[in-house]
DNA sequence: CACTTGTGTAAGTTATCGCTAACAGTGCTC
DNA sequence: GAGCACTGTTAGCGATAACTTACACAAGTG
């Protein structure tokens, strides 16, 4: 999670989300050198958010929309158990009026 | 989203999440120490995914549904788009395979 | 095989962030 | 109003992380 939080990860991730794009291509898009680009890179791929493939002497990279849909599933368990909270709460506000 | 990426602060957001808690109460879950908790309380207000109440001497905290919310439909947006690419992917490839 | 291109890795530096210790403020109670 | 309980704020420190510079490695090309 701490992986899509890190801003220029994000654009990185945003960016490859359409289309395939080579290291040096996406490094060319921010004002940091393509170190740091590679970096991010290895971070968004150990945690599943990108994958790679070799194409000759380039690597391509691509978003992997299963790595967006755990942190989603994850975000949707929070949304469940505050509508079931909520839910026991009217129910019990309900029950001390009935009574 | 880098509010909610914090490890501590995700666990505090889950403490208010059911039950509204005073900063004390809060901050004797944990093994730090009270101005830490404070200070990610701070953050998580100003992020907007808790509510303050002050009654008497002693602060309130909540989490606020809206802040997931916001999160939730930025996350969305992302899946939507993927989505559509990929329905514009598949439909290329059967117009490809039509000719 | 030398050379170039494209990329990843390692070491060092700087900045950011979370934590603690000390202090300051606020509201109750006697 | 004095004193106490509860909380927020600030300064300083240590650790983590992001960035840059330099180097190393793989894959085409002459």
């Amino acid at each position: 999670m701490q992986a899509i939080a890190e801003p220029r990860r994000r654009q990185i991730h945003i960016l490859v989300q359409d289309m395939e794009l080579s290291a040096g291509t996406i490094a060319s898009h921010f004002s940091v050198t393509r170190p740091a680009i590679s970096q991010h890179l290895r971070v968004l791929t150990a945690a599943g958010l990108v994958t790679v493939r070799k194409e000759g002497i380039r690597r391509m990279y691509s978003a992997r929309p299963e790595g967006l849909a755990g942190l989603r599933s994850f975000l949707e368990m929070f949304w469940d158990t505050r509508l079931q909270a909520l839910a026991r709460e009217t129910e019990a506000e309900e029950r001390r009026i009935q009574q």
